[in-house]
RNA sequence: GCCGCUAUCGUCUAGGGGUCAGGACGGAUGGUUCUCAGCCAUCAAACCGGGGUUCGAAUCCCCGUAGCGGUACCA
């Protein structure tokens, strides 16, 4: 088992990278999760190594099979793939193999402290100003109270004894240091009801999946000389360790589930209309970066420039409005028909789609539509009005270009009323003669341009943004055109 | 409380003994235009503080300070 040399020659095995992503199904994929994934992935892809996808689920309570798929789905989503696939519940043999072990050679011992009697010690110590909250009493429990403690029916968890010598935490990002063992305590590794906790399991199957690199978050940091401590009271090789730093939010505390709900859910960005590439790509610039130019990265690009040497060493904030820019871009990338195919899922979910619409027509709809998306769910506001006249008009817009006195909407009624006249009356009813009708009209008449479009377009789209005017006027067909400026004027 | 980690524009970051401290997002201004977006041009904006070392420090050392993380029979 243990052929692996210990000096300067790396076996064969070890030669190849093999890294882990283990979330435990408590909930949806965060950003944070995401980004653990993505930089365990672009590790084992640069290195031609292997990615795994370990399912911590050892707290049976907090576990669900819904959040296992949704973790999933997230990564599916995102493009990160993983070669094997494991969870850790259906391992629980495995564990308590090691478990028996631990407690033959003596590295382990049984505890019957009660979680009441535990939180009593912990007050106690922190009132001493020590350093550990729980003072390994059970180390050395006399028969006579590990008989009343049987009788009292409790069921023991186990423990880790501690070393005494100092643990060296060797860390890519972070560098090495050595750890004071006076700062550790015999961690609990077997709870009462026999289930192993993450601390043990961790580290064994890093050690039995032969991972070569543990990168995960630095809020891991402190579990690391406790894992190391549990490997080597069992023989096992302690992988490397690469802690990689939080992700803030803009206050500069962690990103959580708890405090954060959905705005961290990986899941949620992909419903709003966010591109897996932009994600990839922004989330990847946090805490990583390859020099001082460049943004946008391939995921083929990522794959090939991804090194944990240019990982930083302090948290990064998640920053909203990088993540629309990219994704902007992201989605101006995509030629109209695969825009047209990105788009068609949020017309539909709105109800603004059926499917006897032509395509050509939607295209033509993304075409004008243009570069304005941020996300692909601003196409609802950008084009409902292709759809349906059930829109209302904007009461700032109407304000501004429609007039809020008498003598300006009489203006406003006669130059729609106007346009429609031109509009019924146009020999042909495309771009190039609509616009030189119009520009003629207003030219002459010494109207401004921009107060005749604005009129027209609050009356046509009930908004004063958006694009192209003489776009929307050609896509919404003549009869549509002619049945929404005398209804403006009405409502005027 | 205890243990640990970190510190460059508002944000992501480059640089890492000699640079006008660079880029990007965001912001501001102007231009283009039927609006918005975009595009173009321009601008504002940073080395946490104090001591050293050195001809020279954002960079190296020390001491502070602040922020964050952990402190569970969660992971």
């Amino acid at each position: 088992m243990s052929d692996t040399p210990s000096g300067t020659t790396v076996s064969a095995v070890k030669d190849h990278v093999r890294v882990r992503m283990a979330p435990s199904p408590t909930g949806y994929l965060h950003i944070g999760g995401a980004r653990t994934a993505l930089f365990n992935w672009l590790f084992a892809k640069h290195n031609n190594g292997t990615f795994i996808l370990r399912i911590d689920d050892t707290d049976t309570a907090r576990s669900t099979d819904e959040s296992m798929h949704e973790i999933y789905d997230a990564l599916k989503w995102l493009g990160i793939n993983w070669d094997e696939h494991y969870v850790q519940s259906e391992r629980r043999s495995v564990y308590d193999d090691y478990v028996a072990q631990l407690l033959a050679n003596g590295n382990a011992y049984h505890c019957y402290c009660t979680p009441e009697e535990l939180e009593e010690i912990r007050t106690q110590a922190r009132a001493d100003k020590q350093t550990r909250s729980y003072d390994g009493r059970c180390r050395h429990l006399t028969s006579e109270d590990l008989e009343r403690f049987v009788a009292e029916g409790r069921k023991p968890t186990v423990r880790i004894k501690m070393p005494d010598a100092p643990i060296r935490v060797d860390d890519i990002v972070l560098g090495s240091r050595h750890i004071d063992p006076a700062t550790l305590e015999d961690e609990v590794i077997v709870r009462s009801n026999g289930m192993p906790n993450y601390n043990l399991t961790s580290i064994i199957d890093d050690a039995e999946m032969q991972i070569t690199h543990v990168i995960r978050g630095t809020e891991h940091l402190n579990n690391t000389p406790k894992q190391i401590a549990i490997a080597n009271a069992l023989g096992l090789e302690v992988p490397q360790f690469a802690h990689i730093p939080l992700v803030l939010d803009s206050g500069g505390r962690k990103m959580s589930k708890r405090h954060h709900g959905d705005l961290v859910a990986v899941n949620r960005y992909r419903e709003q209309g966010y591109l897996p590439e932009a994600m990839l790509n922004f989330v990847v610039r946090l805490g990583w970066s390859y020099d001082d130019k460049q943004e946008i990265f391939s995921v083929d690009e990522l794959i090939e420039k991804f090194d944990l040497a240019r990982i930083g060493k302090s948290g990064s904030v998640f920053d909203i409005k990088k993540l629309e820019w990219l994704n902007s871009h992201y989605i101006n990338q995509l030629d109209v028909a695969a825009r047209t195919d990105a788009v068609i899922p949020f017309w539909q979910s709105e109800g603004l789609l059926d499917s006897t619409e032509d395509r050509d027509w939607l295209e033509s709809i993304v075409e004008a539509v243009g570069e304005r998306l941020t996300t692909l769910q601003d196409v609802v506001p950008q084009t409902r009005y292709f759809f349906n006249d059930e829109f209302g008009y904007d009461p700032k817009a109407i304000k501004k270009w429609w007039g809020n006195s008498e003598e300006k909407k009489e203006k406003t009624r006669e130059i729609l009323t106007n346009i429609l006249q031109i509009l019924e009356e146009i020999p042909a009813f495309d771009l190039q003669t609509i616009e030189a009708a119009i520009w003629k009209y207003t030219d002459e008449n010494n109207i401004k341009r921009v107060a005749a479009m604005q009129a027209l377009r609050i009356a046509l789209t009930g908004t004063s943004f958006g694009p192209s005017l003489f776009d929307i006027v050609v896509l919404l067909s003549r009869d549509e055109v002619l049945k929404r400026i005398p209804k403006a004027i009405a409502h005027l």
